[in-house]
DNA sequence: TGAAATTACTTGATATATCAATTATTGTCA
DNA sequence: TGACAATAATTGATATATCAAGTAATTTCA
């Protein structure tokens, strides 16, 4: 007697039921977080530019006047950047964020979100909620919450 | 009074509240996918491919002896593949795979698994089964089950 | 002090991703 | 039929990602 197909088999075409229910949900996770990508850079496309630049213009908002010097940046993205030193340039640009070396630590390039960059990010944010309210909204508060808690979970063991 | 930062915005240096409990969810979802897929590339990198290849060569080791066509390859993919042709040259060229233009419908290329495609990615079974037991093996079995329930119901609601 | 280690990037080389054509076949149907 | 649309893949151009190596500026501390 076969098992009934789960979702994600569906979703992937597999016919072969999954190893473990751990493989699985480390499968669903990766497919359910590239779906999602793709939908918010769909959103972000016409506007001219990608959900990893999104994410630095983002990034240097909150980071308010000061701005953030480049490597600070990377740890706050959501993806690890290697390339963040190229990505900068060419937010650069575009001038939607402008840069100084340091003058404490010359080590150090501060990066800042230009007028025209705000003025962009601003522009972006209610279409971008309005993505994750379609998206993630198919959840009940609750169940969002306790997907939260989850995925929290699932990083805290990694150490 | 401040309410207490989430484990996610310590994870990525928030200093700000999420604007809403979707948009939380939705970083989470993003990050988490990045945290595991990192640790899957770093425990395939020592043998030589990319988590993009590994899952090419499990969906052709899934389909058996009558291989599968490309687009069929790529409707399976974890991740949307649109480059798949390149890579396939890629994985012909280390002789995991071989391709052969279809009889019946010549404009089809079948793929199927080399001896050595095979050989390779039943040696991985093992290491990858361990990343999914420690990435995910952090939550019970009902709690790996919740996840997978609530990652369904995300992608569901992306009809 | 001042040599050695560390930090914060930057750059070069290469791989991969993305998008827009282009080619070769096959299907549709007036 | 035979023109036109649809499908399966390939190719070219460009963007981005990844890794290793290099540079310049601080720190450390014997």
């Amino acid at each position: 007697m076969a098992t009934d197909e789960t979702p994600l088999q569906r979703d992937i075409r597999q016919t072969k039921p999954f190893r473990s229910t751990a493989h699985e949900a480390g499968v669903g996770l990766l497919k359910t977080a590239d779906v999602h990508e793709r939908r918010v850079a769909e959103t972000l496309k016409p506007h001219g530019l990608t959900p990893t630049q999104y994410n630095v213009l983002r990034i240097l908002r909150g980071a308010g006047p000061d701005g953030l010097c480049t490597l600070a940046v990377g740890t706050r993205m959501l993806r690890q950047t290697p390339g963040i030193s190229r990505m900068m340039d060419r937010l650069e640009g575009k001038n939607w964020i402008s840069r100084v070396r340091s003058a404490d630590d010359r080590r150090e390039v501060h990066c800042y979100l230009t007028r025209d960059g705000k003025r962009l990010v601003d522009s972006l944010d209610a279409v971008v909620d309005k993505v994750d309210a379609q998206a993630i909204g198919a959840l009940s508060t609750a169940e969002q919450r306790r997907l939260i808690e989850l995925l929290d979970k699932v990083r805290a063991g990694y150490t």
